[in-house]
DNA sequence: CGACTGTATATTGGATCCAACTTTGCGTCG
DNA sequence: CGACGCAAAGTTGGATCCAATATACAGTCG
């Protein structure tokens, strides 16, 4: 086990895991001192991984008031699923033009890996090769940025894919649309494969739909601008 | 001349001017001893400043070597209009059907603002007064993700906007333009408006290639992915 | 003479310390 | 009894200090 090159990576790693984990709620305040010293480490290297995830919006931050992880209504979720929409269909559509035989050979190698993970029953693992397997598909479109866009956009909802993947109905269909998703990869049907990821994504929005249920948009702060919004100077 | 709240927001405010201003340059390290010193503050609140820009790929950032303003080949240029036109059509489109009175206001007092500014020769507040005016056309739509996203799109460009907006002529295109945006806002034409916007943009672009021209994509790091992809653990 | 290695220096990363602000609780006054 | 104001404690923000890493340079060996 490997740990990274610096602290403040070691402690964004361990902030992500505990956010997923849900050791730290939403709007509820995170105690530097205390999140710290739990982490054997000084506050300092905590506060810039806490400043990019600011930026990421798993956090708000609040001047002398420090930060809290940020609450997601089901508009919230609605929202990255519809920008998520728009972003890989555009990415799909100009990834396929440029599979070659190298860029297909990764995407089927992720794929095995979710199989693999999946009769292992491990769910981490299966998450984490589902997210290598999209972005192996998604990559060779040669945007960074709208790639970077997208990741945020997954770490976003990484929360309720654990969900999602806790019914073993969902693990087994998750499965059967990869192998189309391959199949028409291999074929290079831009049309088909945005159609394909398109109704792949719609699964697990029924099921957050069902799993967050009605949207108690909470009066605080919840809904999502957030940081950019708070540092910058103009609305 | 009120100063923010926070000293790290005073640094993040003169980190953007000076690399707008192209007193730092990308490609060259950004040595936080001297920049702190500058600024008459410790290196502390600057490191945060730092990890907000790096986060939104304005600065490249590489463990134990610090930092660079990213370089932005004209390849990442128009990645980011390609971006912009597919989120602000989005937005575009579901903001005209939540115009209504307060909202058109919003949009002709930012407009007038900006005519104002354009006939005062004051660009820096033109320029400002530009981004509030496209900020207040989109901002119904209601989506606040989507609208971070763009907002962080346009600070990547804003180095580019200050030439363009050198040129009498486009400003003055610039404004008959708004115009003519303004009329499509109010009679609600979403796919008018989102067409106007588009050939907008397009001006923009079409000056950027003649600025950046012909793209030196340099060997070292220039291209965008940076912070998000460095520092998360897998590709 | 070139390449490598070891060392010195500069720069970043992290920890501790102090200051500023926010919040909470108590007391007082209306 | 309620609301306002003040004071104390806790928490965040910023500065300084020390450690770890990378870079530059010089010396040495092939």
């Amino acid at each position: 086990m490997s740990r990274p090159p610096t602290t403040q990576q070691f402690v964004l790693a361990e902030l992500r895991r505990a956010i997923l984990a849900r050791e730290l709620l939403p709007n509820q305040p995170i105690r530097q001192d205390s999140v710290a010293r739990g982490l054997g480490v000084s506050r300092v290297p905590l506060r810039e991984a806490l400043k990019i995830l600011e930026a990421e919006g798993q956090v708000v931050y609040r001047p002398h008031r420090g930060y809290t992880v940020t609450e997601l209504s089901l508009t919230d979720l609605l929202e990255v699923y519809r920008l998520r929409e728009l972003l890989e269909s555009e990415a799909a559509s100009l990834a396929v033009e440029r599979y070659g035989a190298t860029e297909l050979e990764r995407v089927e190698q992720e794929h095995r890996a979710v199989i693999d993970a999946a009769e292992r029953d491990d769910l981490v693992e299966m998450i984490a090769a589902n997210r290598r397997f999209h972005f192996a598909l998604l990559e060779p479109a040669g945007m960074p940025r709208l790639m970077r866009v997208i990741r945020t956009l997954w770490d976003t909802t990484d929360a309720y894919r654990a969900v999602y993947y806790n019914s073993a109905d969902n693990r087994s269909r998750v499965l059967d649309e990869h192998e189309e998703i391959v199949r028409t990869a291999r074929d290079r049907d831009g049309a088909e494969l945005v159609r394909l990821l398109h109704a792949h994504r719609q699964h697990a929005v029924d099921s957050l739909r069902e799993t967050v249920g009605t949207d108690r948009q909470a009066p605080g702060q919840s809904s999502g601008g957030s940081a950019g919004a708070e540092t910058r100077t103009e609305p």
